[in-house]
DNA sequence: TTGAAAGCGCTAACAT
DNA sequence: ATGTTAGCGCTTTCAA
C-alpha cells in the first residue's frame, strides 16, 4: 500500500489539504480542535510529509554537498564529521562525494549537485580546478577548504604559512641543521604552497639550504617507502624533516626506524594536521595542529551566509598550534 | 537572474517542453534536427534540469542514506567510502549521518530520511535498536551492517564467530596460555556477541579459562589507558590479548610498552578490523581482517534488490582472514 | 479560521 | 516525430 499523502490526511480529518499543511508548519490561524483532528489523522495514517514535494515548492533542499578526496583518510574523515555535525545543527543534511583525486568523478558530482539538488557546496578535494569549469558557475553557494577555486569563492584553511614557519623554526631551535621538507605534489596553485614557502624563508633566514621533495599524493605505501629511502640515501646528513601531513610523517618514521635511525636523536620529525585519530594512534609524532573544528565551523557559517544571499569572498586563515612530542628533542 | 527551466529551453528551441524532456532523457523518436536545436538552446541558456522536480515525478531520489557512529573513525570512514563508491557506480548519491552513539540523533536522522528523501538506508550505527521504533517501519528498504535490527532487515557482517575462533586459536597455537578478550560494551544484542562466544568456546576446548573485559565504546583515551592498566594489574600473568577492534588494540600496545612489556615476547596481541589506514599506520599489529570491500558490495547489492521490490532478509556473513604481523610470536 | 485554485519543474499518457 | 494535458505532493496566494 502506498504512503499516505496530504489529501488522505485531509480526508480523514475532514478538512482541506491547506489546513493540514498549516498544522504541519504551524502557520496562520488554527483552532485547537482542528489541530487535534489533523494530528490524530496523521498519527492514524502514520503520515510523513514528502520532503521532495516540499523542496520543489520551496526551492531549497536544506542539503549541502561535501566533496573530499576520500573519507577513508583520517583527515578528511574528521573534517567531514565536523562539517556534518555543524550542518546538522543548522538544519542541513549532507551529501558526500569521494572524488578520489579523479577529475572526471569530481565533475560528475558537480554536475549532479549543481542541478539544484543541494543548497550549497563545500569543496575539499585536491584536483586541478582549471580542469573543472563547473567552478566558474557562480550561482551556487560554495566554500572551499584549503584550496583556491575562484575569486568569488571563499576559502577556509589553516594558516599554512605560519604553520610552515612554526615547524621549521622549531626544528632549528632544537638543533637540527639539515632539514628537509616534503610536500604533496598535487597542490597546483601557488597560493597553496605556503607551507613550503615558509619553510624556505625560515631556512634562508638561518643561512640554511632548503630542500623540498614532492610526493605524489596517490602513491602507494611501497612507493612512499622507496621515496623516503631515496631521501635518506641522497641526504645521509639529514637530521630534521618537516612533512606536509601526518600520514606521510608516520610512514617516514617507520622507514627511519627500519634504517636503524633513532628518533629524535638521529632525526627529528614534525608533521602537519594533528587530527585526534592519528594523534591517538601515533602520539609520539610532533605536528602542526590544524584547527579543524574552527575550520568546519567557519565553513558552515560562511556557506550559510552565502545561502542567505550575502556575498562572501576572501581567504579565512585560522591559527595553527604546535604539538610537541617525542619525535622532537 | 533565475535558473532557466524546461519551458525556457523549449521557447528558445521553438519546441514543446515534452520534446526537451525527450532530448534530455533520449526517449522516444527524435529527429536529428530537433536534438541539435534543443541541445544548442540548453547550452545557450546553461540549462540544468531540476533534479528535485524529476524526483517528485519519478518518486525516486536515487539517494541512499548511510548512518554510522562517525566517519572520523577509520573503520567507518573506510566503510562509508566503499559504500559511497559502489552506490555511485550504481547511480546513487549518498547522504550521511553521524549518529555519534546518540539515540536521539539517530531518530532525528531516520525521521528525516524516512520522509521519502532517500530510496534506501544503510545502518551501521551502534545504538540500541529497541529504543528506535522507526526500524519497525518496513516500507523503506534497509540493510544493516554488523547489527541486528529487525527480522525483515537483512544484515551484512564479517563472520564474527569464525574471526573470534581464528584469533583465539592463533594465540594458543603460538604459545599463549593466559589469554584475555576485550570487547565493546555497546553490542546489546546477543547475536552480536559472536566474537566473544567464539573466544570462550576455543578457550574451553583447550581447557583454558576465558576472561572477557568490556570496554565502553565512547570512553576517552585516558580512560582506555586506565582500563588496560587495570587488566594488567589484575592479570599479571596475561600473555595474549584478543581485542575486539584495532583502535583499541593499538592503544593497548601503547600501554603495554609503557609498562615495559615487550610485544610479542611478553605479550601477544591480535586486533579486529584490518582497515588499510590503520594497518598502514601500525603495521606491527596482527589482526582479523574484515572483508570491508565485499561487505560494502554486498550491502549495495542487497539494497538495490530491495529497492527493486524483491524481498531480502537474513544474515550475510562474509569470511575473515588473519593478518599475521610482529605482535605475534 | 478555513478552503479553492494555482503553481513549483518535470515526465507519462494520450493524442496527432 | 512532436505536442497537449494531467499530475507527482506540497505550499502559497487569494477569497470567503
Amino acid at each position: 500500500m502506498k504512503q499516505p499523502k496530504m489529501t488522505d490526511v485531509a480526508k480523514v480529518a475532514g478538512v482541506s489539504p491547506t489546513t493540514v499543511s498549516r498544522v504541519i508548519n504551524r502557520r496562520g490561524y488554527l483552532s485547537e480542535k482542528t489541530i487535534n483532528k489533523v494530528e490524530e489523522a496523521m498519527r492514524q495514517l502514520d503520515y510523513r510529509p514528502n520532503i521532495v514535494a516540499r523542496q520543489l515548492q520551496s526551492q531549497r533542499t536544506m542539503t549541502i554537498g561535501i566533496l573530499v578526496p576520500t573519507v577513508a583518510n583520517p583527515f578528511f574523515g574528521e573534517l567531514t564529521f565536523k562539517l556534518e555535525r555543524y550542518f546538522f545543527d543548522a538544519g542541513f543534511k549532507v551529501l558526500i562525494g569521494n572524488a578520489e583525486n579523479d577529475i572526471k568523478k569530481e565533475r560528475l558530482y558537480l554536475q549532479q549537485l549543481l542541478a539544484r539538488q543541494v543548497d550549497g557546496l563545500v569543496i575539499a578535494t585536491h584536483n586541478h580546478q582549471q580542469q573543472i569549469p563547473e567552478y566558474q558557475n557562480t550561482n551556487m553557494p560554495v566554500v572551499s577548504i584549503d584550496r583556491y577555486l575562484h575569486e568569488t569563492i571563499p576559502n577556509v584553511s589553516s594558516d599554512n604559512y605560519a604553520g610552515g614557519r612554526l615547524a621549521t623554526e622549531e626544528l632549528i631551535r632544537r638543533g637540527a641543521k639539515h632539514i628537509i621538507h616534503t610536500d604533496s605534489i598535487e597542490r597546483f596553485n601557488k597560493r597553496d604552497y605556503l607551507r613550503q614557502r615558509a619553510y624556505q624563508d625560515v631556512m634562508k633566514e638561518h643561512g640554511l639550504e632548503p630542500i623540498t621533495y614532492k610526493i605524489d599524493f596517490d602513491s602507494r605505501p611501497e612507493l612512499m617507502n622507496q621515496f623516503f629511502n631515496r631521501i635518506f640515501d641522497e641526504h645521509p646528513e639529514v637530521d630534521g624533516i618537516f612533512v606536509s601531513n601526518d600520514m606521510d610523517a608516520i610512514q617516514l618514521l617507520q622507514v627511519a626506524r627500519q634504517r636503524g635511525m633513532t628518533v629524535p636523536s638521529d632525526l627529528q620529525v614534525i608533521g602537519y594536521d594533528g587530527v585526534p585519530t592519528t594523534t591517538r594512534i601515533v602520539p609520539e609524532l610532533s605536528t602542526v595542529v590544524q584547527p579543524l573544528d574552527e575550520m568546519a565551523k567557519t565553513a558552515v557559517k560562511l556557506l550559510q551566509k552565502e545561502i542567505k544571499g550575502e556575498k562572501v569572498t576572501g581567504s579565512y586563515k585560522l591559527p595553527v598550534k604546535l604539538r610537541v612530542s617525542s619525535s622532537l628533542k
